[in-house]
DNA sequence: CATGAATGAGACTTCATTCAT
DNA sequence: TATGAATGAAGTCTCATTCAT
């Protein structure tokens, strides 16, 4: 029987304890020290299976970024109207918020929007995601579902500013947060991008979304 | 004449020169004593003026965003449309950026972004910003031009998260700048946000904008 | 008439405000910004009439200690027991506490106890007042009055040891202030040191002080 | 045999080197650094084992400091007359001055002297040795054998100022050094403080000691 | 005399990383 | 694997002093 396997994975235990760390005193604040404390192992260990602090946020955004992309490609390839699309994304990432909150804190706080540390090292990464979502806006043009004028990048990162920052508003309490509200913003996010703010012809002026 | 008023205001000075090193090399990464040469004053005068390399930052944030917080006030005043108000904001923010680059950088960059830093300790002032926005969505809800079912809030966010997602655009070139770029983007930010991805019935395939 | 005295002396309103913020502040944590704010007069004032910082707490060292010297010199003169001149001088420098306790606190606590610093710089200016007391020590063992097992030196140090300790009670809180208690403890310092702590034979138990 | 004890303790090592430059350059005078060389370690292990520059001295003290109030309790309770528990008192300062005069320097000079820094900070720990030796005298007073208009408080005070003064005279070369004068300096302060300066009838004017 | 802006050396402390065991 | 002692570079802030007006 193989006695390879350890009981427990120290490299996963210390990527746990960096995302509980980093949540709640910020990447730069806290210390390699406050890792190995909270994961219950030697400092030393921390520089076994990482070669530096900055590793372990990498290690955390690329795992879960990872998940982002394959999740977006895997929306990509179904036969859905755009529309769906975008609700789709949308929602991965509203319940990567709800199950992880302190993981998504980390991902959109230390790096997607620290835009000149590892928001930089990780442009091209973060870029995947803006490309894949403007592929589809591309796509939805050519179908004559979505407007031309306004450019798939454009577009793409509207759709992403607009997700973001309503994460943004939940991690720092600007909006209020709970089952209904995540709910909510989905739909929400998904009328504003697509539909637009203006009440069309034959729109009932307080519209309810039918789920 | 007024002798009173010194040749050059060394405060001035320190501040200007903040701006050209905090957006060449980032607030973190610059040294106070970076700030000094780059202003060609001796270090210690910047403990002069300022107790702390942050109050440096804080001060040119506040300075700008107050700015900004009076542009949007004067435009809520106006008697015209929710459209236009809205233009008229991303208008301002995007004419910000073309005048001065290097300070709308470290505004958005270093503050703005920095949610977890600067971010946090402006937060209030930055949210004064998203209640005037979300107090101009409210009035138009009211008036019936634009749809109910997006609350005001929630509105104030997707058109900030745009406008800031298109700014790091161009910081980072993700977005290809220029003055043709510039007019561009106010005009599709708007009609994104006010109007919608999705193509509407009698729209034309690929309309132009009047200007 | 004369022009020449100016309506305040400025000097000396620097050196007054010294002593309430070396007293308040202590030398070493006080900057020369606050006694300038504290008298009142301009930064750059203070060095118009002293070369350093120090130099102002030396001036007043000086002032204050040619002063005990000469108070010493001329109680010397006198002719009257060595307990009674012992008396005197212990007086003298108890009225000074009790007159100005901020400047002696200054004098005590900054210059004479601060050993490695400023008692360094003035240990022959404050051994002159340890010589002047050996000296009438010496004179009494001469005259068969004191003991002359106990070296002129030594009786000197006990002497002044037991007035500087005093002193540093009182400013410390270690011993209660008051009239009374500055009147007892010039008679106590002199029945301590010339008399001794032990009760002699045909001493009554509990020797009130004949005033 | 156990290896768990390390061949050299660091902590020790700095602690010793830090007496020696303490000793020789002040404390406030050297740098970190030149405790870290002195100790032949690297500057961080300083900080590795002491929170502050301040601590090591805090350390230093109390680790001595201990050990006197322990001396000065086992000398209490001893069935012996109060001038030889004062002599013994007298004897295990200056006793600790020739075993380790650097040592003492920097809790005489730097401390115990310093009155508005470190002497300020341990004034509990300072007292409670007055505090003990006011309890031996007021013993000896209630046994008729000290006499009561003193109290016990002064006395003390005048019993530790003498042996301070004592200290300091040597450590500044105001008195002579030596081993004669070590043992000369034990009696002569328990001679002055319990005997008194004044020559008793029946004393011989020049008095040797029995020793 | 008077002002206060300007200078710049100096020192503490932090903490990521290395390494001997 | 695991430990934690050891390393040392780096950067902020202080403040006495100078100087131009």
């Amino acid at each position: 029987m193989a006695r390879s396997e350890p009981a427990v994975d120290k490299r996963r235990v210390i990527l746990d304890a960096a995302v509980r760390v980093f949540a709640r005193q910020g990447f730069h604040t806290c210390r390699v020290s406050d890792i190995a404390d909270e994961a219950g192992v030697a400092y030393g260990l921390v520089y076994h299976y990482f070669t530096s602090k900055d590793e372990i946020l990498d290690t955390l955004f690329l795992e879960r970024w990872d998940v982002l992309l394959h999740a977006i490609q895997e929306v990509d390839g179904q036969e859905i109207p755009v529309r769906e699309k975008l609700f789709a994304i949308a929602s991965f990432i509203v319940d990567s918020y709800r199950h992880d909150p302190e993981l998504m804190k980390v991902i959109i706080v230390e790096v997607t929007r620290a835009a000149n540390t590892f928001g930089r090292t990780h442009l091209p990464k973060i870029r995947e995601a803006y490309d894949q979502i403007a592929t589809i806006v591309e796509r939805a043009q050519r179908e004559g579902v979505l407007r031309s004028d306004v450019t798939p990048d454009f577009a793409a990162l509207a759709f992403y500013g607009a997700v973001e920052q309503v994460l943004t508003g939940w991690i720092f309490a600007l909006l209020p947060t709970g089952e209904r509200e995540y709910e909510e913003a989905k739909y929400l996010i998904v009328e504003t991008i697509c539909g637009g703010l203006e009440r069309k012809e034959g729109q009932r002026p307080a519209a309810g979304r039918a789920d």
